[in-house]
DNA sequence: CTGTGTGCAAACTCTTTGCATAAGT
DNA sequence: ACTTATGCAAAGAGTTTGCACACAG
């Protein structure tokens, strides 16, 4: 909540969500953070690069550089706001949807899409080594085209 | 099979797997390749980078260059000898392990470690799209030092 | 005003490529 | 001999970093 006020008294609230997000995690609501934000949660759940995030941001005529992006992106995931998924590209894919999920990868076009989310159940998961706990588990069902 | 031949007449045999593996998946079994196949399969299941095996090689006397291990290893992938692991590493993880089995990843030191292969089930996959298959389904089990 | 954040360009890491030389069959 | 593989060095892709300038609190 933004608490927007003259003098001592309270005129009226915005929930201003994702200014209050980036506050929330420490980090300074700035126009580049709010608009990467933005994009990232305009239409749902998505996989992106830095590289695709960039160039939407540049279309939508918001000038942040390729840098900030990175870093922005990084910040978010150390926020737990955004997390990064278990593929082996070579660029690095963010995911905007941290619940519980799993995703197809499809081998050759390097596509991620979610598995529709009540679909799988992994059971008897061992217990991690001493020490360790459980952060996340990720399953990635890799997809071919088929031969026909 | 190797034959050991003097002259014409061949003295004995050598069941040379390696090569033969090399052979039957149409690449030449080259000192470089054989090498690293034998460093490869050495100590049961492995998970290693293109660096690791290099250093490897190297201190093993096996001159090889690192483009040749690059190289060999993704030719060994294709033949589907090894294969490649789904973690999120700037570094590509090759397993010598083919079978199904899934992994533990730690972050932070990103180390990859086998789940004893009993333990999990995954259930109730979805369909995947037309036109596609499944090719392999990856579990990685991702794991965080605990806070006491 | 003070401390963060941003942008640029350069640096860095991992991986691939082009081409001359070497080796396998 | 013929063909494929290797090694080197250079190029390439993705990402990170250092530092001057800009902006938020």
């Amino acid at each position: 909540m933004n608490d927007i006020t003259t003098g001592t008294k309270t005129i009226y609230h915005t929930p201003d969500t994702i200014s209050d997000r980036l506050r929330g995690s420490g980090l300074r609501p700035t126009r580049q953070r709010i608009a990467l934000m933005e994009l990232l949660f305009a239409k749902g759940d998505r996989h992106l690069t830095a590289e695709n995030l960039h160039e939407e941001a540049v279309a939508h005529g918001v000038p942040v550089s390729l840098a900030t992006v990175y870093n922005t992106l990084h910040q978010l995931t150390d926020a737990g706001i955004i997390r990064v998924l278990s593929v082996e590209t070579s660029k690095t894919y963010f995911d905007t949807n941290v619940s519980d999920h799993h995703h197809f990868f499809i081998e050759g076009d390097n596509e991620v899409i979610d598995v529709p989310v009540t679909d799988i159940s992994v059971n008897n998961l061992p217990c991690p080594p001493e020490g360790l706990e459980i952060a996340h588990v990720d399953v990635v069902i890799r997809l071919r085209r088929k031969q026909s």
